[in-house]
DNA sequence: TTGAAAGCGATACCAC
DNA sequence: GTGGTATCGCTTTCAA
């Protein structure tokens, strides 16, 4: 039976009134007993309990806010999955959560709605965008009102966000690296298909995978790397034209979207004996893993990436003493047809 | 905001306490009465709301008992991880978890654990043991008397079990064959080290395996099936002898433990184009897979079945009014050096 | 600046 | 059989 604040109370000689409001830190309070206080419930252990805290948390309206650029792109549909999973178990506790649709990685959409966010009052936001100054500065605002942020899927360091919720996109790139040593020993001439040469996941994958051909010792040359955007014609034309071009073509490395134009253009050359590395488990990723003509894919658990993300913000809440998150990085996993 | 037993007791006209005792199916009410609040609180979508509930548990004391056969064996130290951390969310709800060890497989000391466990009155049980009729009987016995039960890692079907918490071992066995079939496309003569042959999940590992080398096309023949009891001594000296007697061997399938004593064999043999086919991430394996003398290991995350193990049990005593618990099979975890 | 008391939802227990 | 009430731990409000 852990310590509680009525012990702590008895043991200060205040009451419970006096030692809740040390332990939120709120004002008029008479600093000796406040010192006292908090000695004492440093001495005792205390820990908050959270039935205790959550029952009491339903007379306030706690909403949560996360936001991402999912229209158009299903990867996130997994992570909007984990989002509502956390929202139904919060639900008992009076916690709202909302999520805000966005299209697209343009900065100034993501200002705009990060700021609307903002201004709608949420006690907590989970955050997928893009990290670049302006808005690492407008999340910083935020989290300088004591929002706690956590940013899910992409990082953005510089922000004040509690924590990161998301993968690792150079293990991810590494792991790519190993699969393709471990099947084959033959020297790699390797197409590079990018979403965006400035998305730091993208680029990260790419250091990850050439960095992890150089400690398996493949012998490698990049043959091209180009940006596809995501798009599934342009990686279909791309692949086609370097393909047509460089014969000699032994794989191609998809950073993120586009996979299915990649794989369409390699079937209809007939050279199906090149390598193609995919990420993440999208329909036709998945499908073409099970015909076999991928052979694996590396996953990032984004399910999991969404359900965490917004339960950092909630463990935040209700652990107010602590103030500190870790970051949730969540594992590589390598799917074949067999352990989809 | 969700409807709560007041809201029903006012619809009703009764008291909070007769709901109470309705909705727990105790006796003493007049069945006129239960029906009316049956139907009610149906229509009204009551879902008890987790937060009271658990801070009203507190009252009685809720006991949690794990056994497992760990002693001498490493893989369940996971598990065991698994356990605590679930033990320590419980916590601040006064539930406490008890961990029996016990060593091996011998059924007579698995029967004589589970009685014991049977009479310290525990509210929830989970159990790693034998799918032997005795034990079953004995599970029978204890869920007839309403005490939930939840087989982890090996399933204990017709025992009244609420739900087996494990790996899908039928789809590691088929997973080692997808990944061996991507690894190399020559013809297979393969040696099958099994822990026990009496174990059910050692036989699904190896009849998975043989389903996916079919279903992938992978010419192969098993030159041999033997069981080394988990034992790397064992292990080391069939494979060395076998491999002595078939040079002609091109991979070991190691079902179980083992796998450190046919590695061993296989490097002082200097047969290093061997595949080595494991399970489980166990420090030697880890070393093996980093060094790149196994290139991949099958994992099944034996941390989160012991943790979702108990979080079953609790759901469970939350959700008296469902009385249903799903099984949880944890991933088939691919693991290369890359993204150990 | 502090204490006392009410209330969050569910449950246990004592009266009637 | 049933209603009323105290309780779990914490927060908030209203007095003092």
């Amino acid at each position: 039976m852990s310590v509680t604040i009525k012990e702590i109370a008895a043991a200060a000689g205040v009451s419970r009134g006096t030692v809740d409001r040390v332990l939120h830190n709120r004002k008029d309070v008479n600093p000796e007993v406040a010192q006292q206080v908090r000695e004492l419930s440093d001495k005792m252990g205390y820990i908050p309990n959270r039935a205790g805290k959550m029952l009491a948390a339903r007379k306030q309206q706690i909403r949560f806010g996360c936001m991402l650029p999912d229209i158009g792109n299903p990867f996130f549909d997994k992570v909007i999955e984990g989002f509502k999973r956390a929202a139904a178990e919060l639900k008992d506790y009076g916690i709202k959560v909302d999520i805000i649709h966005l299209r697209g990685f343009n900065a100034q959409t993501h200002i705009d709605a990060i700021r609307k966010m903002a201004a709608a009052g949420y006690s907590g936001m989970c955050l997928t965008t893009l990290d670049v100054p302006e808005i690492q500065q407008e999340i910083y605002t935020i989290t300088q009102n004591g929002i706690p942020v956590v940013s899910v899927n992409t990082d953005i360091p510089d922000s004040g966000r509690i924590c990161y919720v998301g993968t690792d996109y150079i293990k991810a790139g590494r792991t790519a690296a190993g699969m393709l040593s471990l099947i084959s020993k033959n020297e790699q001439k390797i197409l590079i298909i990018s979403g965006s040469f400035h998305i730091r996941g993208h680029n990260e994958r790419i250091k990850g995978f050439r960095m992890g051909l150089e400690e398996h010792n493949v012998p490698y040359s990049i043959v091209n790397t180009v940006e596809a955007f995501d798009d599934n014609d342009d990686s279909y034309k791309l692949t086609r034209n370097t393909l047509l071009e460089h014969p000699e073509i032994t794989s191609i490395f998809v950073v993120a979207g586009g996979v299915p134009g990649a794989y369409r253009a390699v079937k209809e050359l007939d050279r199906r004996s090149i390598y193609i590395l995919a990420f993440d488990e999208l329909p036709e990723i998945r499908h073409a893993v099970k015909e076999g003509g991928i052979g694996f894919t590396i996953c990032q658990e984004p399910e999991m990436q969404g359900y965490v993300g917004v339960m950092r913000l909630f463990s935040w809440l209700m652990e107010e003493g602590k103030k500190n998150a870790n970051d949730y990085i969540t594992q590589t996993i390598i799917k074949i047809a067999d352990n989809m």
